[in-house]
RNA sequence: GGCGGCAUCGCCAAGUGGUAAGGCAACGGUCUGCAAAACCGUUAUUCUCCGGUUCAAAUCCGGAUGCCGCCUCCA
């Protein structure tokens, strides 16, 4: 009922393929097709998986509040090298791991509140789609077998490059690729390995063997969404080689556009850092978890633009974390002005500007820094309203707060509530310093007698000795309540 | 070595030709026994530096410096 104009503005995306944001059409009108690389499951996932799954879950969300139909599907790469070495490591089968960690990337995604794709396919679920791809490539001279290895020609496919934007010849003059005796140009990359004993293979007119890690894509995308398809997307490192063959692979075999819009999000950094499992510095979603509420993530990394890198630090977590509360407070307390009593939210012109301007942001290229400054203005002017105490004005608070709920809604914030968002964390902070919380509110309950009493001298030291211990006391009118307080930077 | 990106208040961050959004922090106020929280208000004549184009530039062009990414598995 809010938006129904909206839909007719201009969605603009900024298209790797170009470098440069585009109108986004649509091949059906009314309808998306969009593809994500998912993950690799060998391991448990980190906040730069969270980061891509949030970035697509918004671009995903934004489009079904623009009345699309979106077909969107996220891929798990459940065969590879990484996967057969954990099973190795871990002495259990691979089919084991792969289960092991697509479990617990839906624990986490589920967490996140990141909205399940509408397909969500394995990779060795596909392997008929694989080798069907790999045989058309063979029998259209794309593909040659050496030594049962089958690789993809670079060199047959003449747009190889146009997505990472370089020619075959810088990236020879490159030259840190090993040259491979094997491979006709050392470009050429693997549809299809020749299996080693012990490790999982699957029988094909080409020999026995398991697939290359670009095929999948090619095989599962097709399958889901035909071809060409509208987006597909990634992190910013899949754009060379991953992205980039998939595209010489299929354009080769299929002879049409593979996909017409790419999008690709920035890297997470940490303190300054590149997250890498070498340096040892990666930020599992379930660490992060245990300290704060998923939303927090969400609102940090929607306050940067999806292309650019963002730098994950303590401190930029702790603004996220208060702007998160207050929002969620600004919402209590027009849901408070509101008890009791049956109001009709009433049409207001600044609301509506400042979701106008919400939704010309997010068309811009998903700009959700932008947009979020609407959702904070919308925040204010509620405030605001309920500090002048104006019966008259509860229709408009009723209005304005239905709108800050729905986009809110729209970036996948504001879904939880108050009490839930400081409970799971008090539950976290006390199990993290080790106290009950009974320590907690007998501290409280000795707290009030002593202010009783008017003996603010005890009163205070209490207060004092539990925020030592990161808890924070407020006397409010329907009595001493208690939050976590983060690090004091 | 090749290719690409970025540089905006103490910190985070939007802004791609029309005269600097927003958040955090800080400070002032309301509230409070005092606080905290919450709310309100204030806070960049200026966008790394140098030169150029233009009536007009953070925004375009050239150069310098610094930082980062990709070229190898990676979201």
């Amino acid at each position: 009922m809010v938006n129904n104009t909206v839909s007719v503005m201009a969605l603009k995306v900024y298209n790797t393929m170009s470098g440069t944001k585009e109108t986004f059409t649509p091949l059906q009108e009314g309808q998306v097709k969009m593809y994500a690389c998912g993950v690799t499951v060998y391991d448990h996932c980190h906040i730069g998986h969270a980061r891509s799954g949030i970035v697509f879950d918004t671009v995903y969300r934004y489009l079904m509040s623009k009345d699309y139909d979106v077909t969107y599907v996220k891929n798990f790469t459940d065969i590879d090298d990484k996967i057969i070495r954990r099973s190795q490591q871990e002495k259990i089968p691979w089919q084991e791991v792969g289960r092991k960690y697509i479990e617990s990337f839906y624990e986490d995604m589920d967490a996140l509140n990141i909205t399940r794709a509408t397909y969500e396919p394995k990779a060795t679920d596909h392997i008929d789609d694989m080798i069907g791809v790999v045989n058309t490539l063979l029998e259209k001279g794309h593909a040659y077998i050496v030594e049962g290895d089958v690789y993809f020609s670079v060199e047959s496919y003449k747009g190889y490059g146009q997505l990472s934007k370089r020619t075959l010849e810088e990236m020879m003059a490159g030259a840190r690729i090993d040259v491979d005796e094997k491979k006709k140009n050392p470009l050429d990359f693997v549809l299809w390995k020749a299996s080693k004993e012990g490790e999982p293979s699957w029988e094909t007119p080409f020999g026995s063997g398991r697939p290359g890690w670009h095929i999948e894509c090619s095989a599962m995308s097709t399958r889901y969404l035909g071809n060409p398809f509208d987006i597909h997307g990634g992190g910013k490192d899949l754009v060379f080689p991953h992205h980039e063959n998939e595209r010489a692979q299929t354009e080769a075999a299929t002879g049409k556009i593979f996909v017409n819009y790419w999008i690709h999000n920035g890297f997470v950094n940490i303190d300054r850092e590149k997250m890498s499992k070498s340096i040892g510095n990666t930020l599992a979603i379930k660490t992060f978890l245990k300290e704060y509420h998923p939303e927090v993530l969400r609102l940090f990394f929607l306050t940067t633009h999806y292309r650019s890198p963002v730098d994950y630090s303590e401190k930029s977590i702790e603004d996220a974390d208060s702007v998160l509360h207050r929002l969620y407070y600004t919402r209590d307390r027009a849901l408070e002005t509101q008890k009791g009593k049956v109001i009709s939210p009433a049409r207001h012109a600044d609301t509506d500007e400042l979701e106008r301007k919400f939704y010309e942001a997010m068309d811009d290229d998903f700009n959700t820094a932008l947009a979020l400054s609407y959702v904070y203005e919308l925040s204010k002017n509620l405030n605001k309203m309920i500090d002048d105490k104006d019966a008259s004005a509860l229709g408009l608070i009723a209005y304005a707060n239905d709108t800050l709920n729905n986009l809110s809604g729209t970036l996948g914030l504001l879904k939880d509530n108050l009490a839930s968002l400081e409970g799971r964390e008090r539950i976290h902070h006390l199990n993290r310093i080790g106290l009950d919380i009974s320590f907690v509110e007998n501290a409280i309950a000795e707290r009030v007698e002593a202010r009783k009493n008017k003996n603010y001298q005890r009163s205070d030291e209490i207060r004092n000795m539990l925020l030592e211990k990161g808890i924070a006391l407020l006397d409010t009118p329907k009595g001493t309540e208690w939050r976590i307080k983060h690090s004091t930077t």
